[in-house]
DNA sequence: GTTTTTGCACTGACCAGTCAGTTCAAAAGA
DNA sequence: TCTTTTGAACTGACTGGTCAGTGCAAAAAC
């Protein structure tokens, strides 16, 4: 009998092929696109029949679906423990902004192919998993809307900031840095691209 | 007879033709991305036939790259006038990038969908166009660095700033805030983003 | 009279999804 | 202990459809 592919108790050997699913997936997504990706291709970098595909997910578009959940919904807990740590710690918002931004290299330094799919995806329109898109996305970009609410209500940051948009130009910068400091300078240190973007974040750019 | 796609002496005619089916293309591949897109729809939607398609471009693939070498080549003049006139106006490094990010906004805003694609391509690995994208790609990022590097020589900006990273972030902060703006806000002005932007990069958010 | 476009039939490769059958570990029965 | 049964998990050949690209004669545009 078939059991609704939204996680929990699967036995823990479909879990293994699921895991092993996703890992081949992202990366071939992350490569050629959702489209130019074949399921049997899929199937043979996992080492699994393309009947077991099948057997484990609805179709492609659900498989797809399901690792972009499981890849947002990590990163949206690393960003949210980074920012609850440094207020536990009594960090002033924009150690917490600069702690985020640090969660957020992190996160791509080890999960480079989904945060490049996740790129190429997001502002796709008409496509079927637009909608979960939409919600995963939405949560991760909370965490930081919610600590630039917090500065400008405790008077660290202006009251004229626009939050929504200033988030998104964060979130934008360490994207776009992030995965040019991959695709383009790999051997360079995380300690060292975070280093550029604090300074860019406090403004540390023009003057001395 | 068959003519080399590569542009430049084309009867008026052909121009027209080709114009068209880039518009055709570009919101058909920004929406559904370039394998799901379908040779026949980019004809129908252009409103011709087919085998015009192939008369015009030696392949779906040699369309596409035309295109987006087409698209970058608009961005990257747009830039590079946005920094020229500053420059000759007599104003300072920061202006001129105050400028540029007017610049990008105004592109995004007639060119959303180019954008879109541009975006969903830029990281990927292993596709046809790679070489032809890294190469116009770096045309339109060296003019952010060029503006970076003049601030440094002249001390507007720190001597500790990381030229290319920060010109990453720097594109990377408008391109996500711009795409942003237009899927989630379009009824937002050019000029209020762009305030925003500005105050971001003016180091105008922390302290009031 | 040359270039460009049209319309349309055709091909061959490719691919998502199906299904009848296999495997095997664990439970039930002896 | 040994045998049988069960069913979840997996397999891979197969199908039906799709699509890039071709070929070509006739029309339209220049």
């Amino acid at each position: 009998m078939e059991r609704s592919s939204t996680t929990p108790g699967g036995s823990a050997r479909r879990e293994a092929t699921r895991q092993k699913l996703y890992e081949a997936a992202v990366t071939l997504i992350a490569e050629q696109g959702f489209s130019a990706t074949t399921v049997d291709e899929i199937a043979e970098r996992a080492g699994v029949a393309k009947g077991t595909v099948y057997y484990n997910f609805a179709s492609k578009s659900v498989l797809f679906e399901e690792l972009l959940r499981h890849g947002v919904g990590l990163l949206t807990a690393s960003l949210r423990e980074a920012a609850e740590k440094t207020a536990g710690e009594g960090g002033s918002r924009v150690d917490a902004l600069d702690a985020m931004i640090r969660a957020g290299l992190v996160f791509i330094d080890r999960y480079p192919a989904f945060t490049q799919l996740y790129v190429a995806e997001l502002w796709r329109t008409n496509r079927a998993w637009q909608s979960t898109l939409m919600v995963v996305r939405q949560q991760a970009v909370a965490v930081v809307e919610g600590v630039l609410r917090e500065g400008v209500a405790n008077g660290e940051f202006s009251e004229e900031i626009d939050v929504p948009l200033t988030a998104a130009a964060l979130v934008g910068m360490v994207l776009v840095a992030a995965l040019d400091w991959k695709s383009f300078q790999p051997e360079r240190s995380l300690d060292d691209v975070h280093a550029a973007l604090s300074r860019l974040l406090q403004g540390r750019v023009s003057g001395r």
